[in-house]
DNA sequence: TCTGGGGTCCTAGGACCC
DNA sequence: TCTGGGGTCCTAGGACCC
């Protein structure tokens, strides 16, 4: 088995659990196995929509995305649960520490899928046995399936787990691109959406064959650098490695909710924002980080999506700050329109410890661990203008030191007003 | 009475700097 | 006699994925 691959190449597995939120639910009441099962978001509520189904659901067309009132008509004896995330979380830790007995290469890319680079770990067999082993294991230690892709690279590993369904082992080698992958449409590939594979169509690209031999100048003009590594992968190469940090390094926190109805009330849409601070303020407190920049979403009745966005001065985690943050970028972006959504996200997420430590060497005040930071940026614009920097340049010594006490921000504007500021040439 | 909620990455324009 | 060519940062929006 082992000659299979180059010397040099590498052995990659997906795991993709499969109809994972159905699955735990069986697993846990095992009276819903055999059963047309689906778990939706919304369920008491309009537009909810199913997140997973079990297969047996799917013969019935039910599917992912699809409206319940949809699926219940298609379905009408559909069980339809709401999700247990913690339930799910247990199950997805579980069986990643069974991945890791066999590799510590192991990169998680959801709740429910991860890479593996198992090339060192022929000790537990060949990759195929391996495989198998998993697969076995899962099932009967977890009561769940999955389905596995055996291949050089993640591209092509995440291609061939997704070949059979459910409880497959599909390998993919470099020599079986032409013949497997080149006849598929563009857009069963990972990585082309129903946009791109619209736009691939307007240069006569229809399947993955096309694109693998697609002229270079032209992806580029159409898609961007993105053109580049989608044909790159329709010709299977793709040299990202299995990253085991890669899941530690989240990026943004955020929650949103859709309306149980459209509103235009400010009161009741600034209640929702502070109910969405909350949330993000408890998510990045148990992450221990704190947000340096913070977004909007507002969805209108019509679908139309805006974001409004800022960078702080300072990070920020409190409800009190994330929610007179969003207020203010709310007022900023809203057009008085009926509204169906609203989101709010911490972005530049930084370390808790390395965020007060910050503090501590501009001495901030003792006593600023207990007031929430109302230091943001968006105090000073709303009393100073919308250039801090430039308009405090501008004002006394008395007048800046005023706007420290009104907002706590004294030592540390003042301090870092001027590093701001480069050399002249 | 169509289409949730959690994310990541990329692009493009304007401001600003050297 | 009014104007170049880098570069970074900020913001908005789009595409995609599970």
């Amino acid at each position: 088995m082992k000659e299979m691959y180059p010397k040099n190449g590498r052995v990659i597995l997906h795991v993709d659990m499969n109809s994972f939120y159905a699955s735990v639910e069986m697993a846990f009441d095992p009276d819903l196995k055999g059963k047309a099962v689906a778990i939706a978001g919304n369920v008491e509520e309009r537009r909810g929509i199913i997140v997973t189904c079990s297969y047996e659901a799917r013969k019935y067309g039910v599917k992912t995305t699809m409206p319940l009132w949809e699926a219940k008509k298609l379905c009408p004896h559909l069980v339809v649960m709401k999700p247990n995330f913690e339930r799910y979380r247990a199950a997805s830790t579980a069986m990643f520490e069974l991945l890791r007995q066999y590799t510590e290469l192991v990169e998680p890319v959801s709740i429910d899928e991860g890479y593996m680079d198992i090339t060192e770990s022929f000790s537990f067999g060949s990759p195929i046995e391996i495989a198998e082993s998993i697969q076995k294991r899962i099932l009967e230690q977890l009561d769940l399936p999955c389905s596995i892709g055996i291949a050089p690279n993640k591209f092509l590993a995440k291609t061939a787990s997704d070949m059979k369904k459910p409880m497959g082992i599909t390998i993919l080698r470099k020599r079986d691109i032409p013949s497997v992958l080149w006849p598929l449409n563009t857009n069963d590939m990972h990585g082309v959406g129903h946009k791109t594979a619209e736009k691939l169509k307007t240069i006569g690209i229809q399947t993955i064959g096309d694109l693998a031999k697609a002229n270079d100048i032209q992806l580029k003009s159409l898609l961007g650098i993105n053109g580049i590594r989608i044909k790159e992968r329709a010709n299977g190469v793709d040299f990202r490695p299995v990253d085991p940090e890669s899941v530690s390094e989240f990026k943004s926190v955020g929650n949103s909710t859709t309306l149980p109805r459209d509103i235009s009330n400010q009161q009741e849409l600034f209640h929702v924002l502070e109910g969405l601070a909350d949330t993000v303020s408890t998510r990045l407190r148990r992450k221990t980080v704190m947000a340096t920049a913070l977004a909007i979403t507002i969805r209108y009745k019509d679908r139309k999506t805006i974001t409004k966005s800022m960078k702080l001065l300072n990070p920020i985690h409190h409800k009190e700050d994330i929610s007179e943050v969003a207020k203010h970028l709310f007022l900023k972006a809203w057009n008085g329109d009926p509204i169906r959504l609203l989101g709010i996200t911490g972005n530049e997420l930084v370390d808790q410890d390395h965020a007060y430590k910050q503090l501590d060497i501009f001495s901030f005040e003792k006593d600023a661990k207990k007031e929430p930071l109302l230091n943001t940026l968006s105090n000073l614009r709303e009393k100073y203008g919308k250039n801090i920097i430039e308009s405090a340049g501008k004002h006394s010594k008395e007048q800046v030191e005023n706007v420290g006490t009104e907002t706590s921000f004294n030592k540390d504007f003042l301090r870092t007003f001027p590093e701001k500021r480069k050399d002249e040439h």
